[in-house]
DNA sequence: TGCATCAGGCTTCCATACAAGACTGGCTAG
DNA sequence: CTAGCCAGTCTTGTATGGAAGCCTGATGCA
């Protein structure tokens, strides 16, 4: 066994959330325990530690003797997850008493580096970033309990749109932020609340039904079947 | 080894979040991986694979080496626990769009379990089905995703509650749940969120910040200490 | 008495071995 | 040629042993 520090450790669920939340692993990607700990440079004890709290934070599923896999939501099950990061970051905006000038400082920074992704054409920056917007703004209003519901409840929706080819404009989205902001800035929570609601209708409501990636859609949907099953 | 049906394996995370809804675990108890291993008749990794999911879920805490224990929210943790659960589920009650005379049906059930086990003096009963309501409430409405985030949530408050006290009168909650639930009956979806709203803040209302199982807590608080180790 | 040291026991931590189900591909019988 | 079987391989599931840190209490020394 080679000295190298595994440099992971309790932090393979960080990196594999980022991946996620960059896009670079997408909805029912194969995560194997023994991959993983190779990759990682650790046992399969630990890669299976990481997989199970992976599990608990429903962004991936096993599915038993077979695998593991990054979760492959329904289109309910987006709904759902869309619907509950409506209600919790307009439920935080109603909230909330005074947002304070550090808060909007923040999301203003954020926001220039999101242009900054989208001008330069890195698209794991720009989806990591849009995401991380709202995890940004819940945690700057001061409650990390929802802010960490909120990060894995944002990389649900990550995995959602590029299965259910959200054709959403970056660029609408990160104006759609500003907007926001804009309103905090001004005290103007209600408003934000409302602009808020609409950005993430906005979202859901660029996808599409069709998953195309599996080939059997059509099929299935000829013969009613729900696509329950990996 | 004996035949004995595990009667647990994935349940064992159940089965604790129950005993904690319902108050017969409370904060700081230690939960010993072989303790559990032969209270529930598995192995000892069994045993700490659900710790970890809970640990995931914010239920427990591992101190290295020293063993698990059931969190023991900090007051300002606590405060952040009970707006998260404000804003969630006020969010919900403003993003649906008809109740639907099944779930206020469910709802009256509900209630009249709680007044049933107030009355019999079953205080077991009568932590979890008050917290249960709103867990109920969630999931009738029709979001699982949220419904399971409340209900780690809760388990949390239920912790909070008994660590700093509350005073909140059980049979005042009760009334709460109805006027809420009578709210929804009538379509009124506004007035139920701001009349839910008042009900939580009201049980955080009744938490008094001295927790006196502690009994460093005059000397801390005079020498300005944050209650911040285990 | 007061204080430092250290051994022993207790706990989690982690690696590993083996069990057992799931899938694949080939072989064989008809 | 096809259907069924079956061995081989790959995966996760589970138990267990030893490593290592933490705490306690005894012991010895000043």
């Amino acid at each position: 066994m080679h000295m190298q520090v595994p440099e992971a450790l309790n932090s393979i669920d960080r990196i594999i959330v980022d991946a996620i939340l960059a896009g670079r692993i997408t909805a029912g990607t194969r995560l194997g325990e023994q991959s993983l700990a190779t990759l990682f440079a650790v046992s399969r004890t630990i890669a299976r530690e990481a997989l199970i709290r992976l599990e608990a934070r429903g962004i991936v599923q096993v599915s038993p003797r077979r695998g593991w896999f990054v979760i492959k939501p329904s289109f309910e099950e987006a709904q759902e997850a869309f619907q509950a990061r409506q209600a919790i970051e307009m439920g935080i905006l109603m909230a909330v008493q005074h947002p304070g000038p550090e808060v909007v400082g923040k999301l203003r920074a954020h926001i220039i580096r999101e242009r900054a992704a989208i001008a330069s054409g890195d698209l794991e920056a720009r989806s990591f970033l849009l995401g991380d917007f709202h995890v940004c703004l819940v945690e700057a209003l001061g409650n990390r309990v929802l802010a960490d519901i909120l990060r894995d409840l944002t990389a649900r929706t990550v995995l959602i749109s590029a299965l259910y080819q959200s054709n959403h404009d970056a660029t609408v989205s990160c104006d759609e932020h500003e907007v926001i902001t804009d309103a905090l800035a001004v005290g103007d929570l209600k408003r934000a609340a409302d602009l808020m609601v609409s950005h993430i209708g906005n979202v859901e409501a660029g996808l599409t039904r069709a998953k195309d990636d599996d080939p059997l859609t059509n099929l299935r949907h000829a013969l009613k079947l729900s696509s329950r099953q990996e």
